[in-house]
DNA sequence: CACAAATTGAAATTCAATATCAATATTACA
DNA sequence: TGTAATATTGATATTGAATTTCAATTTGTG
């Protein structure tokens, strides 16, 4: 997974500060807050739900709303992107690194998530949509199964 | 598309009488309509709302609970995949033939889907799994962009 | 400071998915 | 064939995440 170097949080920082400015928005102290508290989020793929509950304990006067205003913002301007395994909600984690793609492995008895980039699929991905006279912009692969731990406890 | 002869209708039927059967289940008529409908319908990745219009049509007594239930039904039985699409409508496809995978290119301009199915990344899905020691079930590749209609139609 | 414009947070709304439940249909079997 | 047990149906209600609304507040610009 570390096929680059990371960007730093404080060029994400200037990143997000240029886009609220590019766009006429504004700056906020609840968009500071949630941007140090996503950046720092100690688990993968957040939901709205999960940040808002980590950031309503130091900071209870944020609104739900705000957060997930907050996320579809750093979606808007690259820092974040979404994801949805087919559970229902949502899930936000951060860009690690610019033109980054990555894809995932989701254990359906854990939970876990492992993710991976595969220059060969990426590469037969391009020629499918080649094939077939289509401009692809993004893709989306998701293995669904067990992970290790999981298949060993399992009947069968 | 073609890599094996489509089920014929009616060995599809019997699946799902055996199914029934299996489950201890009931055949009733408005399982048989739905049937037949849902394995006639012209366009590929009916939502239940779609299918139940179609249907009220020539059954206006029949309702969306039992559409929307008896898809689950073809779904658990194997005769048909539940797709999501991102547009948070669950769409419904018949599993053409026994063993069937396929993946789909997805036109974000004008919703055209392209189906296809590519050996070369089953494999390294595949590979990828196992690097991971993981037991993968099934997967999703879906490839967003736009067609070349699409394309051609587009500012830069 | 004053104005315009964006943001916030609580609450309301939306909408697909799913559950509820009384009436009805199907099946098993006496 | 009749009857009881069980599953199904369809109208309606409920759920839950996503999104919108809106009055109060904050921010950026001069
Ligand atoms: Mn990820
Ligand atoms: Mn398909
Ligand atoms: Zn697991
Ligand atoms: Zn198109």
């Amino acid at each position: 997974m570390l096929l680059s170097k990371a960007t730093p949080k404080s060029e994400r920082k200037k990143a997000l500060d240029e886009y609220i400015l590019k766009k006429r928005l504004k700056s906020t102290k609840q968009r500071d807050i949630i941007f140090d508290e996503f950046f720092n989020y100690p688990g993968q793929h957040v939901t709205v739900e999960e940040l808002y509950e980590k950031l309503k304990k130091q900071n209870p006067k944020i609104g739900y709303a705000t957060v997930y205003r907050t996320l579809k913002l750093f979606k808007e301007c690259g820092l974040a992107f979404e994801r949805n395994f087919g559970d229902g909600r949502a899930r936000y984690e951060p860009v690690k690194f610019e033109g980054e793609h990555h894809d995932h492995l989701i254990c359906i008895g854990c939970g876990r998530i492992i993710e991976f980039a595969n220059l060969r699929i990426e590469q037969y991905s391009r020629g499918v949509a080649k094939l077939n006279d289509f401009e692809v912009l993004n893709h989306k692969l998701e293995l669904y199964g067990y992970c290790s731990s999981c298949t060993r406890g399992r009947d069968k």
